[in-house]
DNA sequence: CCGATACATATCGAGTTGATAGGTTTCTAT
DNA sequence: ATAGAAACCTATCAACTCGATATGTATCGG
């Protein structure tokens, strides 16, 4: 078995039980920055998990709320855990369309440039505030592998800023007192 | 549209022709640190750039060689490219099974702990000599986009080999002096 | 009292991954 | 010489993931 959502999943319950909506607030906050998850991917992880009695799931009907599952891992979810976490060498994938884009920089007008990575910089400042927020407020998050993690995510962000603060006027380099090589296709499209 | 592997290819094809096995080349070699792709991406987008007439296609059929098909970009690839990079905004993510696992560090043995980081290390220092070969060899990565993207690669690796080598030891301070939580497992499992 | 947001479950099409299949040519070491 | 490894080349498939969407109730602010 490898790390999928699935594991993930039964690694977040082993800290304590939660619903699918739970998970999916518990994926934003403390694995946004390195690992995402939608809905799409955590409740079939869930079902899954559930038949193979790695969690158990109660429903539980409060008069005049919605319904909603709490799932609580098992003993043998447990052991299933330690592991899978043991027995795979773990891959580190980035898929980053921005760089894809800014490799092709020279194809780009200069105002669609500094959009892109204005964009870019903003994200990353959020998720650098969202980190901070995590080192003060949450109580799940002290433990020496979290507080690893977050360290990781806050360092590399730092110096990615910090490189493309110092490198993004040679981006421009390329087309500099000349226009964009094709005319300027309408914002509009798409 | 977003920036997929059907994009990547055509912007690839804009600099110059070539087959499906010469992009995977380019993906693992230029692209690789932050964009993947495999075959059973990039023959399927072929076609479908084909289809549309993004790129044109001829078979080359050179006595005693397999059979190849030399993809090349069209006027209408050309102008589809630009409009497609300017009008998305990139995004940039990160699936990190390697944080995934260190954030329950205190479920596994020490000595798996350094099995995991050991090889990621070696991964990130094979990553970096890859890029350092590209900046001296590779005629194709001289210009500025690719000098950003090739010297982004290379600040956010040593950023974090610095900071594993530097937080690596806190990492075993939950389990220091006693064993790991639950029976070592079998190393011969899955 | 209306609209936005939070709570909650769930599905679907499109895209991606990783492994596998199937075949030829060229290089290399014995 | 020749066996075997590695490079060259196209292609598919099941499993997994993504992002959008559907469908509702409850709550809270203006």
């Amino acid at each position: 078995m490898s790390i999928d959502v699935k594991t993930v999943c039964l690694g977040i319950l082993s800290l304590g039980d939660g619903s699918g909506y739970d998970l999916k607030k518990r994926f934003e906050s403390t694995f946004g920055h390195f690992f995402q998850a939608g809905y799409g991917s955590i409740y079939p992880a869930l079902a899954q998990l559930a038949e193979t009695d790695l969690v158990s799931c109660c429903e539980v009907l409060e008069e005049g709320k919605p319904a909603k599952k709490i799932y609580r891992i098992t003993e043998s979810g447990r052991h299933e855990l330690v592991k899978t976490l043991e027995s795979t060498t773990p891959t580190h994938k980035i898929r980053s369309e921005f760089l894809a884009v800014l490799y092709f920089a020279e194809l780009i007008g200069p105002a669609q440039l500094d959009r892109i990575i204005n964009h870019r910089v903003g994200e990353m400042q959020d998720v650098l505030r969202l980190l901070d927020e995590l080192k003060h407020d949450s109580a799940a998050d002290q433990g020496p592998g979290p507080r690893f993690v977050r360290g990781f995510g806050e360092t590399i962000l730092r110096a990615a800023l910090d490189y493309i603060e110092t490198h993004r006027a040679e981006l421009c380099a390329g087309h500099e007192g000349h226009e964009p090589k094709l005319q300027p296709v309408s914002r509009t499209a798409t």
